[in-house]
Parts: C-alpha cells; sequence; structure tokens
DNA sequence: GTCTATACATCGATAGAC
DNA sequence: GTCTATCGATGTATAGAC
C-alpha cells in the first residue's frame, strides 16, 4: 500500500523479485546458518550477480530486514484463522501453533525472536508487522480474561520458552509442543487463582477487531 | 585436572593467557557482537599479533568454544552457593538468578543458550559443564518434589523463557527477573495438583552430593 | 612463544560502463 | 537493471627468524 494509487507494472515485477530473492535467502539460511547467507551464493541461486542484489537491497542488514517482515508476515498468517470459541481452548490452540512455527524453522524463530546478528535492528515499518502479531496476541489473552501487564509478561515469556526450547533441543519435532494444553491451563489457573480475593469486575473493553 | 600430578609453571603461564585472551573477547563480544569478533582485534587487544593466538586456539570456533565452557563455569560459580532448606524457596531463588545471570550479559546468554554461531558445536568437554550445571539444577528440583520428566522440560521452558524475555526486551534489567517467585509457585502449585489423585510415594533417592 | 611476512579464499560494498 | 572490475577487511594458514 503505498500512495500510489496505481501500483504500476515495474512495481509489481519488482516485489515478485523480491519474493523470489526472500524465498532463496530462507533457503541458503537454513542450510548454512542465518549469519552465514552470502550474497554471493545468494545472487548465484537467483541468476543473478552479486552486484545486482544491491538494487533490491541497500545492505546485508537490509535484506535481513526484509527477511524479519516477511517471518512476521508467515507468522501472522498461520495464526490468524477462526479459533474456538472457548477463550481457554482457543488460547491454547493459539500457543500450540506458535510453539510449532518455531519447530517447523530454527532460523526464522533465531531472526524473529533472538537478536543475535551483529548490528541487525529491526526498521518501524518491519517491527510494526512484529506488534501487529503481538496485539493479536493480546486479544486473544484479554478474551481470556487476562489483562493485567504483569500476567501478559508472563505468558510471553512461558510461550517463548517452550519455543526456545524446542527449537534448541527437539528442532522439527513435538516435545515441548505437546505441552502447550498442559501449559495454558498451569497459566490460566493461576491467574484466577491470583484474581479470586475481591474479584473486581473486569473492565470490559470494546471486543478486539483481529 | 589433567594427569600431570603438578601441574608446571608453563601451564600455569599459558592457562593464564588464556584467560586474559578470553576476558578479551567476552568484552570484544559486548561491544560489536558475538559473531562479529576479530581475532586481529582481539590479538591486538591482549598485545599480540594475529597468528600467535593459533597458540592459544585452533581455530575461531576454538575459540567460541572456550567461551561456551568459560561462561557456564561463570553460571556455576553464580548459582552453587547455600541455599534456604526451604525447597521450594532455594527453587524460586535459583531461578531468580538464572534469569538475572542472562540479564547481566546478553552475548554470553546468546553463547550459552541459543545456538547462533554457524557452525559451532561445543565440544564433549565443554558440553561437560554445561551438564554439571543441569545436574545441579535438576537437583533442586528433585528436592523440591519434581522428578517427571515432562515437568523437568516444563520447568527449563519456563525458565528459559523468561531469561530470554529478559534479555530480548528489558536487558540488564529486572522486569521478568521479578517474576521469578511467582512463576515458581505457579509451577509447584500444578505440579502438585497433577500429582494428587493417587499420589504414589515418590521413590526418594539419595540426596545430592551438590 | 612470539614475531614478521605472506599467501589464499571469501566477504560486503562501490564505481562506472552498457 | 545488470554487468565487470575492484576495493578493503576478514578468517585461515604457513614459513621461517629470533
Amino acid at each position: 500500500m503505498t500512495t500510489t494509487p496505481v501500483p504500476d507494472r515495474r512495481q509489481q515485477r519488482r516485489q515478485a523479485k523480491v519474493a523470489v530473492i526472500l524465498g532463496a535467502a530462507w533457503t541458503l539460511a537454513r542450510r548454512d546458518g542465518l549469519a552465514a547467507i552470502s550474497l554471493r551464493d545468494l545472487a548465484d541461486t537467483v541468476g543473478l550477480r552479486q552486484p545486482s542484489l544491491y538494487v533490491y537491497f541497500d545492505s546485508k542488514l537490509d535484506l535481513y530486514d526484509a527477511m524479519f517482515a516477511d517471518g512476521w508476515r508467515q507468522f501472522l498468517d498461520c495464526v490468524r484463522h477462526d479459533y474456538p470459541s472457548d477463550p481457554p481452548e482457543a488460547l491454547a490452540r493459539f500457543v500450540g501453533e506458535c510453539v510449532q512455527f518455531s519447530s517447523d524453522d530454527v532460523v526464522r524463530h533465531q531472526l524473529l525472536l533472538q537478536r543475535t546478528i551483529p548490528g541487525f535492528e529491526p526498521s518501524p515499518k518491519s517491527f510494526a508487522v512484529a506488534m501487529e502479531f503481538y496485539e493479536f496476541g493480546s486479544g486473544l489473552l484479554r478474551q481470556a480474561g487476562v489483562e493485567a501487564p504483569r500476567d501478559i509478561d508472563l505468558f510471553t515469556a512461558i510461550v517463548n520458552g517452550l519455543a526456545h526450547q524446542q527449537v534448541a533441543n527437539d528442532p522439527g519435532g513435538t516435545r515441548w509442543v505437546r505441552l502447550a494444553d498442559m501449559t495454558v491451563a498451569m497459566f490460566l489457573a493461576d491467574v484466577r487463582r491470583r484474581a479470586k480475593p475481591g474479584d473486581p469486575p473486569r473492565t470490559r473493553r470494546r471486543r478486539q477487531t483481529a
């Protein structure tokens, strides 16, 4: 969505080529490691010479930035669907899919959730995609009755922890994915337990749009 | 502990120099990023020429391996002390210190707990130090009545999650460190709740030595 | 052990022709 | 937009003097 009312053909061709390059970059990253991507390898893969990549990306860090946004879009596409009407059930489903998503691609998980590339900082535009994901997850949490910042912090830590352990110790498997339901139940029970004394009526906000 | 009964002076001098180099390597890693360490920079810092580093390390990956073992030793030194006699209390203290330790040095946390350096795999000797830490933590867990592999998996995920969020979103702060007590209480309550029906008498093992 | 010197392959990045 | 040519820096490694 730029300000151009009719995105012309060149822009479309360009974006299509960018998508091809990004796909090749992910493949190379999975093969050699995220930090070990070679721009010459990448150029070869897509039938270009190395300097020609600079037509599409200002630098290698700019390539990482595009991959960062691309990865969070994949994440959003993965979890944005219909959920069970029962909020706790929906939350458990969401957590399981998050952990599975990380497990499915280790280097993607590294780029999105760990900060390991020296000098890389996501641009505001790319970071906005990550925030969109965060807002979506916050909506599911809210519907399950979780709104305190402290509880949200704890929740993000738990989900990240499951994903991290899955990626680090059982990549491609389901050892921690399988703990999602049990973990969400533990978390929600604890939130309710701590909210019991007094139990002030929660301030209902307007429903989320996501 | 080598097989040499009396480690001679040269070995001591050598190990002292290795320690100096490692210290400089950590400093450079904190400044430039873990993957961005330059062996020429490192040599300059300790008053050596680049080829001379090869007297102490076989390669750059071998340097990372030494840093890996060094970091886990630091971790062990940090958490190996007297603990409250109450096991849940001890466990909470332990978790808080783990998260704080990660928060204190982001690149150290990256090297020890994330696998981000392409091609780096800890040697068996270095990995043994990490296992020693794991055994120590398992001992504290066992004393708190946690022995099921599933519960241990969940616990490691939770601790890692707190540490990761602390490092990624509030480096050097205490935002997730402060959640340690509450989180351990939540975890132990859930373990007890799930163990309630039947409650088979736990097989008591001999007390840990650590 | 440490140095000088050198070699090689690879990397990100830039200049300028077409 | 794509290319050739080139740059400086890097990691790795070796030879040989002291």
